[in-house]
DNA sequence: CGTCTGATTGATGTGATTCAACACGGGTGG
DNA sequence: CCACCCGTGTTGAATCACATCAATCAGACG
């Protein structure tokens, strides 16, 4: 520990995507050092969207995709008559705006849910380094099948489960992912409002407080406003897996 | 006219890229005729598929995206406890099989619901020529995005739809897509069975018939088994955009 | 001509929605 | 500092849309 003057930029310096600890889930993902460099030249912007702020909003012209590097946001499709669905949750080392490329226009909204920050990927220049980088490119396609699989899920989800199942499901997906980012599996403070679980869901919001009530009755969850307990994790896997039967 | 030897291959020609009639619904979309010229080179195999048989299935290993030629699809996502989801129907011009990209296996069934031919595309060629021609890299992402948003609209459809509006949607969907193709928007033969409709809509079979036969009543439709005349789009159209009102 | 799969239709059941009342907690202003 | 307020969450009762169960029908096919 040195007594020398603070700092002399209060901003931290930036980090790169080499030195990111989201590296291991994130776009970098199986990339050489070489090759992360490059990367990290192409990250010339970084933003922060305050909670209740839209990082980007449909019909917006598309022109980068966005990596989440803390926070925690979710992306909204709004049909013509009012109806509004939300599509995901995203959260730290996540890319937001693979929409976007199809039409040049991003078609769903993507709201901060808490203060966050995202790093901008241009994507013109991501697509050129991924024609120099093999590595890149196939990193770039596997995240986007990935999104299709897992939009596939929540297809299942949405066609074949019952309401206990998806909350259940919602439960699992989301403690998986914190997991992986070095939370724990059972402590979660849900960032989002029983309306917006219900809207990814297909259910109405009292429904969703309801199974959350159940739960806790039933001793799987322990549930303070926000703040969730699973108590028996194992519960919530029986439910999903065994839901048919 | 002329009257010499029938021909020596029985095959017809190999329909390059380049001629194929599907090339502005496709992959080759955008790209210019030296490109589709290599991307004629990168396509050495075609395949059949007999009715009812699988393309792929789930959990084998991904090699290959697909290019329907002519016939139709399902594809189907399969749950541990038996359930099964029907994630899309692909026709002419369609890709299949973006969804082992991710994980390097098949995660759903494609499964001919006609006599089916395909272009087998090897997806390593497929990256590899990418990275030459930007234009081939920006269409396969804009292909996937597509898909993105397509499964996006499928998250509404089936998270805040009523069955009325749902089959309202699914038909229009259909009838322009093969609109598209050249084919009448109000002739319609389904080639998927009332349970693979309810399946993809979230709904039992006997909900897609009785809404159906509701729609033969109320005049929009003319249902002979699977041969459907749409007599008002205006009516479907209006199911789906005031749906909410 | 009988069999079989797929489709239709009716009667009944039920899980989720709707409507409504109330509780909680955080923030603001008197 | 407390009263009030507003957004959010919980809970109950009634309703409804879709599922379930069951019978019958229409074509396709051997």
């Amino acid at each position: 520990m040195h007594t020398a003057l603070p700092p002399i930029r209060t901003e931290p310096l930036r980090t790169a995507c080499s030195a990111c600890n989201l590296r291991e889930l994130c776009l970098p993902l199986g990339l050489s050092s070489a090759d992360m460099e490059k990367l990290d030249g192409l990250i010339s912007t970084r933003r922060t969207v305050p909670r209740g702020e839209s990082l980007f909003r449909a019909n917006e012209p598309f022109h980068a995709l966005y990596a989440v590097r803390t926070g925690f946001f979710k992306t909204c499709l709004s049909a013509e008559d009012g109806r509004v669905q939300v599509t995901g949750f995203q959260m730290a080392g996540e890319l937001l705006g693979l929409d976007g490329i199809g039409s040049g226009n991003h078609t769903v909204d993507a709201q901060a849910l808490e203060d966050s920050s995202v790093c901008v990927l241009p994507f013109s220049d991501l697509e050129n380094l991924a024609r120099e980088f093999g590595a890149l490119q196939m990193q770039l396609h596997k995240i986007m099948s990935r999104e299709i699989v897992r939009d596939h899920g929540v297809m299942m989800l949405l066609g074949s489960m019952r309401a206990e199942e998806r909350v259940a499901a919602f439960l699992l997906n989301l403690t998986q992912r914190l997991q992986a980012r070095g939370y724990s599996a059972n402590e979660v403070v849900l960032r989002m409002t029983r309306e917006e679980i219900g809207s990814y869901l297909g259910l109405k919001l009292e429904t969703v407080s309801r199974t959350f009530s159940r739960f806790q009755d039933d001793g799987i969850l322990d549930v303070k406003q926000r703040q969730i307990t699973v108590k028996s994790p194992e519960a919530l896997q029986r439910l999903v897996s065994t839901a048919a039967c």
